[in-house]
DNA sequence: TAGATTGTTAATCGATTAACAATC
DNA sequence: TAGATTGTTAATCGATTAACAATC
């Protein structure tokens, strides 16, 4: 298949369709249609059937798509049909929620270690976790292969983290840090900042 | 003010333009340019010489933008040249983390209160704040007037609790939870969801 | 002046929508 | 079959880039 012309933006688009599809699973739902998962989400109906229809003919016309069948599709196009293990650097308020959280159990990721460049955090439990010193960060990381990492650490030490991590194998970051990251092309990054976000909406207030 | 139609997808820059200029302020730069800018943020110069003409003629030719200046303009077209109340739903670990977060300060934006529908949760103090019953939710945010809202409660109880802020008046949520929440014209919904962040990536790996 | 950089226009590129034949 | 809905094409709409005169 040639991944390589599919744009961003649909991509972009795909895990909510993946979840609104899941969510439809668990309602106890079989079949559901573009137009149907098209008012979940917000998105015109057209849209979703180009969008799916860039990766193989998943429905039926007549009866539209089996919700079971085009999650599994979605899940393998998206490489979610796996767990990817993750790590999390930073054991400051944002690194402990992150790794409490419960929402990445059936979605495809698992945290695997938190770390932090604070001697004092180091040993300190959360949850299941005893954080590591970051100046085992690249070995670690490298022996266990890990390709995917939250960054949870202040503006000023992001960067410098980013580095590190481009060095230690991780091609996927999710920046918490309220800065935008210079990586190479191979590699990814996606931004939170609940402050952006806030101030996308106050325009049209 | 321009009345004509700025698309959404300029004004959703603009808050990383300012974030990243106001990171230049905070280093003591006093100009910059497009070129800089872009490079900061990963956009290009024309770009964001395009964005921000939208609004006006903030640039000098030889010189490129004061950066106090175009700090001051961009606050003043988001409306961050003011503080906006907020109001939390949901004390669970992300409403816990979102009141605790730090770095709402200085960027437009001040949590006022928190609420929950769990009696056991109700009275407990999180930071400066007492959880509030969120049976006295809607005439609490009417009182107060909030406009803004962070909703950080179970997707099960997601749309119920946005249609009550609706309901009361908020205008603008930054939605937690894992659903896509249906909602008037009016309002805006902005949302974060790290497991949708990270399958926006896998795709590549 | 000489060099730099804006604001803007025109060209290019890309995304969305509408429409409908195919077909379940 | 009759009705429903897909996948796809063509048209429309919108966003990005390149280029450069204006001018600091």
């Amino acid at each position: 298949m040639n991944a390589r012309k599919i744009p961003d933006i649909i991509i972009g688009r795909l895990p909510v369709y993946l979840r609104a599809l899941q969510r439809m699973a668990d309602m106890g739902l079989k079949t559901t249609s573009s137009q149907e998962l098209g008012e979940h989400v917000g998105i015109s109906a057209a849209q979703i059937r180009k969008d799916i229809s860039q990766f193989g003919e998943f429905g039926k016309q007549g009866t539209g798509y089996s919700i079971e069948y085009l999650i599994e599709q979605l899940r393998e196009i998206l490489k979610v049909d796996r767990i990817w293990d993750v790590v999390v650097i930073g054991a400051g308020d944002m690194g402990h929620a992150v790794v409490n959280y419960q929402g990445f159990n059936d979605r495809g990721f698992h945290i695997v270690a938190i770390f932090d460049n604070d001697k004092e955090k180091v040993g300190h439990e959360i949850g299941k976790f005893k954080v590591e010193d970051a100046e085992t960060m690249i070995e670690r990381i490298k022996s266990m292969g890990v390709k995917v990492a939250m960054l949870a650490v202040p503006a000023a030490a992001a960067q410098a983290a980013a580095d590190q991590l481009v060095q230690a194998g991780v091609r996927a970051i999710l920046n918490y840090a309220p800065i935008s990251l210079n990586v190479p092309n191979n590699v990814k990054v996606q931004y939170i900042d609940p402050s952006i976000h806030l101030q996308r909406m106050t325009f049209y207030l």
